[in-house]
DNA sequence: AATGGTGACAACCGCTCGACT
DNA sequence: TAGTCGAGCGGTTGTCACCAT
């Protein structure tokens, strides 16, 4: 026996909205609210559509203040930044991005930013960047090579205005500015990664370094004593200690490994960063520097993980 | 011009969680 | 305390437009 559906299946309207189905719901929450039950809601409108629908319709569609498509290099970093942290909780990713939807994130991760990031291109950004090719071109031939040739390339000038493959950029040129990475002696983009900082913070610290061993950790926020400490903010280490693992700042590969193990779902589609996806040869020393930018430290793979975990406990105040 | 492949996005489905009784 | 219900969430699917061949 499984759970009642929500409402008559038989008796309501799938597939895309029309416009007057639009108008009708928009009009009426504008004018009267969701009323707190959205099963009721469409009743009461007289629209043949499911209460959940409606809700969805609403929240990623009809809602004022809603952005779609053109997403900036700033929300990209952001959308990373976190999803690295805590993985795919797209609800969490886009109360941290004012005007996108969770399913516009969401599909804007499956559809760009996944393969942006391993490095495969879509036939649009094959186009963009033939098309900053043709330009490049065009306006080296016209006596501004020097200008083109430098300018974002030192980093000087803040993020580059285009769009960019982020394997190649990997490979073949400067890596951009990622919120929490270190450059030159400073962290880059302090402002953003505050608030991230502290979401994450008041998730628990989650994330794939949530589960880390840090054995009596005290956040610094509480002036180092444990009693100030609401409950919530100890790192539980017994699931790995119970496993065999012992607590240590500096991670051995396996512990990081075994880390990253507990977090598969959640990071599912990243695996390959953490070393367990089906390419076992993947690991922390082939990370693509978006994520752990500073590749000079990453001489061998578990160096690669060390800083990392620095750096990100850094990132959540935990150092 | 026709067709098959791919990408983007909207919408649905089913599960979990929390509030309420 | 257990059961029920609705809201919210993340994963998946369907559909349409665009592009390459």
């Amino acid at each position: 026996m499984g759970r009642a559906p929500c409402c008559d299946k038989a008796s309501v309207k799938k597939g895309p909205w029309s416009p007057e189905e639009d108008t009708k719901l928009k009009s009426y929450i504008e004018q009267n609210g969701t009323g707190g039950n959205w099963i009721a809601l469409p009743q009461k409108i007289g629209l043949k559509r499911c209460g959940k629908s409606c809700r969805l319709r609403w929240l990623n569609y009809l809602r004022p203040n809603i952005k779609h498509g053109g997403f900036s290099e700033e929300e990209d970093r952001i959308i990373l930044s976190l999803y690295i942290s805590i993985g795919s909780r797209w609800s969490i990713i886009a109360a941290q991005l004012p005007g996108r939807t969770d399913n516009d994130i969401k599909n804007y991760w499956n559809t760009r930013l996944k393969k942006k990031l391993f490095g495969k291109q879509s036939r649009k950004d094959q186009r963009q960047q033939q098309q900053q090719q043709f330009t490049r071109q065009a306006m080296a031939s016209d006596g501004m090579k020097q200008e083109a040739a430098t300018g974002d390339a030192n980093g000087s000038s803040g993020m580059p205005a285009v769009t960019y493959n982020w394997h190649q950029q990997a490979i073949a040129g400067p890596v951009p500015p990622v919120p929490g990475m270190i450059m030159e002696g400073h962290r880059i983009g302090d402002e953003v990664d505050e608030s991230i900082r502290k979401l994450l913070y008041k998730l628990g610290g989650a994330g794939p370094f949530a589960t880390l061993p840090v054995p009596q950790y005290v956040p610094p926020m509480y002036g180092g004593s444990p009693s100030l400490m609401p409950p919530s903010c100890t790192v539980d280490t017994s699931s790995l200690n119970e496993g065999g693992v012992q607590g240590s700042s500096a991670l051995p590969a396996l512990e990081l490994d075994q880390s990253f193990h507990f977090n598969q779902v959640k990071l599912d589609g990243l695996d390959c960063f953490f070393g367990m996806g089906t390419d076992q040869s993947m690991r922390w020393s082939e990370v693509n520097p978006l994520v752990c930018p500073n590749n000079t430290v990453a001489s061998s793979s578990q160096g690669m993980q060390q800083y990392c975990l620095v750096d990100e406990q850094a990132n959540l105040g935990m150092k």
